[in-house]
DNA sequence: AATGAATGAGTGTTCATTCAT
DNA sequence: TATGAATGAACACTCATTCAT
């Protein structure tokens, strides 16, 4: 029955879903089938009728849930924004999208296994790049146009970006106590700030 | 000899040393004692001649190896130096100290531990903390003297340090292609352009 | 069927026999899991699906092992029975009770883990306890009734079946070639005769 | 010099010494040689110098330190005492020796020992038996002269002397409430009475 | 005589994986 | 589909023993 093969599917994803919560917590090293099987509310031996191994597991969460953009539908329109809107714009998308916790546990999981086995690393650099490549493409146009100060326009979005993604990084895995105070406000401001006037007075 | 004297010394150092590699290159859980030992040319045994555990050897390895400064000597009178000049010297110092191969392998263990074990944390954004105050304190007293345009010094310190550190990660950790291209000079100085003039032209 | 049933509880009983075998022979300190897996035909691993430590199958040695009374069922009628009669069916109790095979093992663990793990004699002292407070209750009534002897019955009880245990103990766990000689029957009719007579002739 | 033949003989016993007190408290097996060696004040490695392994170690104790006899020096001329001297005198023997503290550490290695490796059980029998012979052959010499009643001597010995062995055992290594309240004095004397009168009253 | 660094064999224990049911 | 008993290989760790000093 349709039923049935729905059934099929949602366990699968009730394992995925369960591996994801035990992974981030613990990391993949750490964490026993057992402990996915508790969090999921099975037992060890199921997981092997959906996965091949451990191993499998993890590279399901890789291939099925790696976000295909973590920067959602940037329409076409925006090239014609203003940079200060331009840049409040994204700053705020990335904050808001990385920071909601869809993200999160699958950063803490890429992270170290990207450490540790390095043909995980490009998995990560690939969504990096392609939410970089709108805003190269956008100051690559603008530049052209005058609007803004001629320079590497991949090198610009890597440093403005990295602001983001670092504080990011610091308050949501390290949870720095020095950063957690800010409101995604106060980031996006002062980062909009920053890059629209410089540091100089006048 | 002297060199008796200190064999005791330098086995332990030899350990921690060994220790250091493997849990750099394989994680903490992942790394065995065997494989510290045969890195270490050593027997699994003789660990614990001079560590209590594995954890233990960790612990040494965090409070015997954490560089009290990662940018070291900040002397007073950079506090002379004009902006420019001053975020010049700051980003080239990060690059160079973050980049020079000491301190890439501790946070190659650090980072992973930090995710996964809490405690960790507050280590990792000591040494963070510890290099940002020197900055902080150079845009207060520019922010006060009229020279730098008047904002939270704390957040703009966040903003820029993060940049570079953000790509040191890239660099150092994902091996990211798309930012390994950057010399330290392209770095440095488009993050020197952006900080100085902003985004716009004119 | 119900042998399927009954699988998973006889496995664990036959752990526990195997460990009960093999801690009464070599002692608990020097037994290994490999020798309890050996003797019980299964994997050392497989202890740890039904105990969780090698002491908690200690425990459950002596949790589920321990005859609740050694001397079983000692029928309210015998208070009716003359002493001679008493000593004679209390002693015989004893020395089958004890020396039947049932209860030897357990000793031999009881005896060396009371040693150096004092929280466990109480185990073995309680056993003996309730063992005498039936013949010391015995002794109690007949004093009172002046059929005996008046004197301190719990004393007199210690003192008397002390004997028997004694020659148990040779026996059984120092198989002492000496005492190795006497049958049920001499022993019993020796204390008979020295309880009802004393030493004295006349 | 003398003193330093001395010496070396004085680090031997200072081992053995030690071995004694660590083997009572933990057990041969679960006793180590670092225990053994900082209870003596050395290092492990020491040890070997006196001894070719921690089994030989054990040996030199049961060698050197078994009491060639546990009542000594029992005089010829007991034989003169009336029974209920004897009882008295023997008894009162058997508790101090037993009790003063020189021989239960031992004890309490020999039992454990006795029971896991059978060759060393003779060592403890030895020691019984030869306990046991003076008052077998009083108890034969008054049983020809017709002052105590004719019967087995061995076995009223082993029963006799059974019953302060095992409230021994029960005060000194069960360290069993129920016993520890009695005085000497009250065993001894109830054992007099009971051997002298049995139970039976009138 | 004495140290303690060093080893290797062994320990209890965990766990990914298999498989009969 | 689902269980959980069972395995075997690995693990962290201990320790009797050796030996250069």
């Amino acid at each position: 029955m349709a039923r049935t093969v729905k059934t099929v599917e949602d366990r699968r994803e009730q394992i995925v879903e369960a591996a994801l919560r035990v992974f981030a917590r613990k990391g993949f090293a750490e964490a026993s089938n057992k402990d996915i099987a508790r969090e999921a509310g099975i037992t060890p031996g199921l997981i092997y009728h959906y996965f091949e191994s451990k191993e499998a597991l993890l590279k399901a969460i890789f291939e099925e849930r790696t976000p295909s953009r973590v920067v959602r539908e940037i329409p076409e329109q925006l090239l014609g924004l203003a940079p200060e809107e331009f840049v409040r714009f994204v700053t705020r998308q990335m904050l808001t999208g990385l920071e909601d916790g869809k993200f999160m546990p699958l950063l803490r999981i890429y992270l170290p296994e990207a450490i540790y086995h390095p043909e995980i690393a490009p998995l990560l650099t690939a969504i990096i790049s392609q939410g970089s490549s709108f805003m190269e493409g956008y100051l690559a146009s603008k530049m052209e146009s005058g609007e803004v100060r001629k320079s590497d326009p991949q090198l610009v979005t890597d440093l403005v970006m990295g602001s983001v993604m670092n504080i990011v990084l610091r308050r949501q895995v390290l949870h720095d106590p020095l950063v957690m105070g800010y409101t995604q406000d106060q980031i996006v401001e002062g980062l909009v700030s920053l890059t629209m006037n410089g540091l100089l007075s006048g």
